[in-house]
DNA sequence: AAGGTCTATTAACATAGATCAATGATCGCC
DNA sequence: GGCGATCATTGATCTATGTTAATAGACCTT
């Protein structure tokens, strides 16, 4: 019998996984704690693993030049987490992960998960709908950026992730939206 | 003889094309005028139609509520056009795609095309290598927001286009980022 | 070339949000 | 349960960018 795996559940979600896919994804699938405070990735280094959020949350952000840190997004139980952009471009990443609650991720190597995907069509399907999904998110974000005031985008962010202002510390939550967290307060006070 | 399809030209370069998928492909194209100032895609209305830029420049933009023009990105010669997140939630655009320039495009049908996905894996092979280069553009647009202020937004749109600033009028480079005209005509007499 | 319509510049003032600094509130820890 | 560290609030200024308005230049069109 073969052990659980809330990834694989999730995949089948998206797309058709014949059983032989399967077995071969699940012997990549490696279980791992990481801690609050603890990170996935780094700013800088480079990045090759993927991972399945089985418990806790997550933030990606980018340190600017002068140390000041800008929260890119949130990433809850049942969301991938990978600095994909660096693994593609085989760089290092711009942005770091950061556990914001102890977690527990199922990680996969990228290299030998994409060795799968010559043989079955499956694996495109789910690459094709986790892009949509983070291109849209993207394309929500640039138009907040560009349509909305700070207290607009922390509305949005309320709307957005109801229950994580009870869960984010507000300073993070305030380089989300891109202010301070002296602006925030002040918003919020209204 | 078939016609020239320089669409068909750009999708060999991203993944290998059976020539029967070619032909199939080739079949759906049709070739179209857009003049300086008409729209590809007007924000409000779905649309179902992709294409190829031939020639001419066109612009993504916003209109928010009080009428302001928000200038998503530029697509030149050799892009693809598309509202795709419309296309994929089957609901109106929320931007309009203008032509800048006099513009001849190769359009096709999304709905016809998305049939021939499950024929060969070329198309997903395609559509992934578009969503991943899309999706690189919104990463890196978001990190400017969060991290730079107008001038450095500025630095970054004339590294990364060019010869845009002589071809793309003021009030519209301003509004890719994200400012009005009047300060970008004060960062630029610095 | 004159007139009209866009487009860009410039200046004076307004404002959202940043910065700096001080005070309070929470939280973990011995 | 008290104490230091982190986090949130508040007030006083500062600054980048917005707003308004006036002028000047560019580009058509006849």
């Amino acid at each position: 019998m073969n052990s659980e795996s809330e990834f694989i559940e999730f995949i089948k979600t998206i797309t058709d996984l014949p059983a032989e896919q399967e077995d071969k994804f699940r012997a990549l699938i490696s279980v791992k704690n990481i801690n609050k405070g603890e990170h996935f990735v780094r700013a800088g280094r480079n990045s090759k693993t993927i991972a399945f959020v089985k418990k806790g949350l997550f933030r990606y952000y980018y340190t600017s030049e002068d140390g000041v840190e800008f929260t890119k997004g949130f990433f809850d139980v049942n969301s991938v987490l990978s600095a994909y952009d660096a693994i593609l471009e085989n760089s290092p990443a711009h942005y770091s992960i950061e556990a914001l609650e102890d977690a527990i991720i199922e990680a996969v190597d990228y290299y030998k998960f994409r060795q799968l995907f010559s043989e079955d069509p499956c694996w495109n399907n789910f690459l094709v709908a986790l892009l949509q999904k983070g291109y849209l998110a993207k394309v929500r974000r640039e138009r907040e950026f560009l349509l909305m005031n700070a207290e607009q985008r922390y509305h949005s962010f309320l709307e957005r992730y109801p229950d994580l202002e009870k869960r984010v510390k507000q300073h993070i939550i305030a380089s989300y939206i891109g202010i301070t967290p002296e602006s925030l307060s002040r918003i919020r006070k209204k």
